[in-house]
DNA sequence: TGTAGTGTGTAGTATATAGTACACACTCGA
DNA sequence: TCGAGTGTGTACTATATACTACACACTACA
């Protein structure tokens, strides 16, 4: 596997849940490791980036459980969420065509699309 | 495995390719594998629904060799292009928003936007 | 001073993914 | 009638994914 895989997804992760712990001693790894349901040989190999990013399903746990924004997390291991696959595959030359169109669109121009569909002028 | 997995998408690739193949000779099974890259026997597999849908890599050389649009046919294997999941992870919360807001919305509703962004008035 | 809790090293495992390899029976034109 | 080409059944394989299990050394505090 080599050192090094996917630093950033592990360092935030650890970051995020020490700044947590010292406040609330109920965040060691191996406590949370158990909430979110996994050994934690493997959340200390996570946070070192000495393992691939987790499941989809595990992510969203340590999201919940590190009060992250879910989405943002799956990113950061390299994933997106299925649900947004689906969106996309049920009409997929629509949002292709959306997704090429936005890439470098600056975020307040996509944020006035969402906006827009949102008040439902449509 | 199991019968029936995945009819659509294998069933759909034979279907175009039978067609192509009334014009064109060189449209067998065994023919088109062989420029795709793959051992017939699979191609056979994957056309009766036999086996899941292919690599995303294999995908899109199918839809080059079938003339067919790449987006579509991965949609129709249950795969959404790396390519479309790399501009959602670059701003995930972003998109993730834009997509799960134009879930329900209508094509034209869509494609205005679209419009829109590649006439570039933002 | 011992014991409860901490993070980590090492080894192993189950399942999914993405195919290959080869033999077989059938068909169709020369 | 035979051989080149067709699709398919069966068996196998390599690699990736997503973890578990257990032992170990260290620390803190009662």
């Amino acid at each position: 596997m080599g050192p090094g895989v996917e630093m950033a997804f592990g360092e935030y992760i650890r970051e995020v849940r020490e700044r947590r712990r010292r406040k609330d001693r109920t965040f060691s790894l191996r406590q949370v490791a158990g909430r979110v349901g996994i050994e934690p040989a493997y959340l200390s190999k996570i946070e070192r980036g000495q393992t691939p990013p987790p499941s989809e399903r595990t992510i969203r746990r340590l999201a919940m459980e590190l009060d992250q924004d879910a989405d943002v997390l799956l990113a950061m291991g390299g994933k997106v969420s299925k649900d947004l696959q689906e969106i996309v595959m049920l009409r997929p030359r629509l949002f292709a065509d959306l997704l090429r169109q936005l890439r470098e669109a600056p975020d307040h121009a996509v944020l006035r699309v969402v906006r827009e569909i949102r008040d439902g002028d449509w």
